[in-house]
DNA sequence: ATTTAATTTTTCCGTTAGGTCAATAACAAC
DNA sequence: GTTGTTATTGACCTAACGGAAAAATTAAAT
């Protein structure tokens, strides 16, 4: 996705004479990176400008310079993460084109599951916003939950009609699925005390996609591409 | 559970020479509970010891009074809430013993629904230690989890011998499951918006519950209760 | 009722947080 | 290369934080 500039910050700048550098859009990803580490693993008040700076290998002014403030960066690290997951589900969407609803949705929540194990951070970032109404939530929800929940929600229910599927509201079914993919992942330190294996490995995420999978599909002879 | 003052801060102290006032009893719980709240929505670092004693209805003074600082409030509040937890569930165990494996199971994961509804805190609670390793969640493995663990494994066992539970490994299983029923309480706001209802409405948990179960459990003829 | 320990409040301190602003460094435009 | 904008840094400000200590209050023990 492309890493542009604060709308907000940019407005209250005097207008651009020349074309921002480089160095501008590399800064601004390596802070937004280090923010969602930050964010994830202390939330928006627990999280230090300074620290997620330090991580990102620059001084804290420049959270305010590119993004207005914490809560600006709060907001594009959220945009960020959410439009770069939904985009790479959009198209992975779209590269199945013609794919039967079952297989397509069995696909589409089994790259689930190996992206919430690439990126644990996401579940958290999510939770954060999700917990509350809140503004940003309002934002997600406007511009990402609703078209990303109703392609799964035509899917599921075309799953559902086929038998496929197990029954019930879809997307409360999906609420579901996303808690027993993610929660593994958030609780790692603990999993790994507990089962003696990380849930980063990548055995354990091949193993858990199937699980997960098999415990929401049914009848699936001929749907796994494995 | 008894609300003893910190083990620490009490043996810092000169030795008592007369019993303690009730009053303090009820500060320590009441500051105790505040800080569940505040700690489940901000994290360690988020929460702020002022925030929770205005929401206790005291001064912020009193948290390294009783606690001996923020360090040992977090810990007395992860023991509170474990301890309350753990504790409920056990004597439901006992409760029903004599019951079949499966039935009892089948209960006890029921009651964790409802628990899960009526407290959505501790579902952040376990998060917020459970996600990195640190002294916290060593005390949580040693004195809780592997007792609650092991007792979960064995029922899970037995019912997975009678055809009744899914197949995996128990302890695996169980992860899945705390995930599936916590996500949509943690998810709350979201949520409401999403579907349209509170999930912390009683019919709503209950068609949960019903959910959640069915999802592990197979071949369920004369399990539920209802 | 008096005494004195236990509890709470008041006041203060050092640190760290987010944010502002002037000064500097780096780069695009010419 | 020079120039002037963009990007980054360094030095500060104020507010909020966790914590310490003294003062005041409350209640147990006699």
């Amino acid at each position: 996705m492309s890493i542009a500039p604060d709308a907000a910050t940019e407005k209250a700048r005097a207008p651009r004479t020349r074309r921002e550098q480089k160095r501008a859009v590399e800064t601004r990803e390596r802070i937004i990176r280090a923010a969602g580490a930050e964010f994830a693993a202390k939330g928006f008040d627990g999280a230090a400008t300074r620290s997620i700076a330090a991580a990102a290998g620059v001084q804290h002014t420049l959270v305010t310079y590119h993004f207005g403030g914490k809560e600006g960066l709060w907001q594009e690290t959220l945009r960020f993460y959410s439009h770069e997951r939904f985009e790479q589900l959009q198209s992975r969407l779209d590269g199945l084109r013609g794919v039967g609803a079952a297989t397509k949705l069995y696909l589409y929540m089994d790259d689930f599951v190996r992206y919430s194990a690439e990126c644990p951070e996401f579940a958290w970032i999510m939770g954060n916003v999700a917990a509350k109404p809140n503004p940003q939530l309002e934002w997600l929800f406007e511009t990402q939950l609703t078209r990303g929940f109703s392609a799964v929600e035509t899917m599921i229910e075309a799953a559902q009609k086929t038998g496929h599927f197990v029954d019930g509201e879809p997307r409360y079914l999906y609420y579901l699925f996303i808690g027993t993919v993610t929660r593994i992942f958030m609780l790692s330190a603990e999993v790994e005390k507990m089962l003696g294996q990380s849930p980063f490995d990548p055995d354990f995420v091949a193993m858990h996609a199937k699980t997960c999978l098999g415990l929401f599909f049914r009848n699936q002879p001929s749907l796994e591409p494995y």
